[in-house]
DNA sequence: TCTGGGGTCCTAGGACCC
DNA sequence: TCTGGGGTCCTAGGACCC
């Protein structure tokens, strides 16, 4: 049996909001959201503050509805640049503790402590982290210690913010088990739905049920709630899983339902061209275009087309997607647009894969063939004929010899 | 005068083959 | 006359997460 895992689940807390108030002092305190242009129709809080969140203020509500909760908001337009930079900077904290460090998203990420053999305690390293990210980035955290990553990233969520909490496998029944069924990591509102019907209310009640009525329900997802939920996760903390991602994808509503064919064709060319210097920058390319229709009743369709060349240029993106834009637009008003690129590969593999294929190619051709080929030309059509007819092997074998020494296969 | 934008993973159904 | 069953690949849609 092997020795148990020592996990952090590294959670920061209102990220976008609190980036923004290390950057300007003066709103900390008061209640701060991070939201779109409501003038463009993204009016929606992407993150707020713990004193805009006793408001009610909550991610995803529209702006208006959260200046009647706290007419005193402050609201901020995104700046991701700042977040980015917040993050890397975020990490390399992370790093410094450990190369086993996996960012799960701009503020979270995973690290295995096991192997750490530094002066402190496990709870006192946690401890150092979050006080060190306080320091040098004024950025609250929540760290949450366990066993695997199901029961840290559940731990994470406990205390916030600026909450360090220890799930032992052995406090599961007592501190994992009481919560409501939709708090767990991978429980969405359909999951909760669903599990509530067959009176599936915590997560306790999910770890005690029976596995197949799970799976029945909920396929192998449910079997992997179910594990979860009995406290078990034997996946790693793979440090290069950021590294294979699969898609890069742009979309963007329009500020107002649209049917025109300029705008239509304007909005599309803005996506291919970003989708393409994304692609650029991480030196991928694609084998399958997808566009996304959302209509004004939100009613959304993806149509993809698999190509049968590897694609990376702004112009073949853009046509594919016109291409299956024309083919499957239904003439309705349009809300959103969307252009993914999937099936990447990473332009080095590639040519890598295409010189091995050239020297397959090159290794399958027989000498003997290339070598009459090259007599025909020399000599006329009919002299490999004449040859063959006049039964002068001899001869025949000569020129083969000759034409051999000179086009020795290349292996 | 509701609901952005970036992703991953899984599933269902059809086409096709044996 | 009528039509099994397994397997794979592809596409579209949905659930979920931050």
């Amino acid at each position: 049996m092997s020795r148990g895992r020592i996990i952090f689940h590294v959670d920061m807390n209102s990220f976008y909001a609190s980036v923004e108030t290390a950057y300007r002092p003066d709103l900390k305190g008061k209640p701060v959201a991070i939201a779109g242009d409501p003038e463009k129709r993204k009016g929606i809080i992407v993150t707020c503050n713990y004193e805009a969140r006793a408001k009610g203020v909550k991610t995803t509500m529209p702006l208006w509805q959260a200046y009647e909760l706290c007419p005193e908001l402050i609201a901020l337009r995104p700046n991701f640049d700042r977040y980015r930079e917040a993050s890397q900077n975020m990490f390399a904290i992370l790093f410094e503790v450990t190369p086993y460090v996996q960012p799960i998203s701009i503020d979270e990420g995973y690290m295995d402590v096991t192997d750490y053999d530094g002066v402190l305690t496990p709870v006192e390293l946690a401890h150092w982290i979050r006080q060190r990210l306080l320091d040098d980035l004024d950025l609250p955290c929540s760290i949450g210690v366990a066993p695997n990553k199901f029961l840290a990233k559940m731990a994470s969520d406990m205390k916030k913010p600026l909450g360090i909490t220890i799930l032992r496998k052995r406090e599961i029944q007592q501190k994992l088990w009481p919560l409501p069924i939709g708090e767990m990591y991978g429980v969405g509102r359909k999951t909760e739905e669903k599990l509530k019907q067959i009176n599936i209310d915590t997560i306790g009640d999910l770890a005690k049920k029976n596995v197949l009525t799970i799976k029945n329900l909920l396929g192998v997802n449910g079997e992997r709630l179910h594990v979860r939920a009995n406290g078990n996760d034997n996946s790693e903390v793979d440090p290069d899983a950021i590294n294979d991602f699969k898609s890069i994808g742009n979309s963007q509503t329009f500020p107002y339902d649209t049917a025109d064919s300029n705008e239509i064709q304007k909005m599309l060319n803005r996506l291919s061209q970003s989708v393409t210097e994304r692609m650029k920058a991480k030196q991928v390319v694609t084998e399958n275009i997808q566009l996304m229709i959302r209509y004004h009743d939100r009613k959304t369709i993806t149509r993809s087309r698999h190509l049968s060349e590897y694609v990376e240029s702004k112009e073949q993106i853009l046509q594919i997607a016109l291409d299956l834009f024309h083919s499957h637009w239904n003439e309705e008003a349009i809300r959103l647009l969307g252009v993914t690129a999937q099936q990447l590969s990473h332009k080095e593999e590639i040519s890598k894969q295409l010189d091995l294929f050239n020297y397959e190619q090159e290794a399958e051709k027989e000498p003997l063939y290339d070598a009459i080929e090259e007599m025909e030309e020399k000599f006329g059509k009919d002299v490999f004929v004449k040859l063959h007819d006049q039964k002068q092997p001899a001869v025949k074998t000569s020129f083969q010899k000759d034409f051999l020494s000179q086009n020795k296969p290349k292996k």
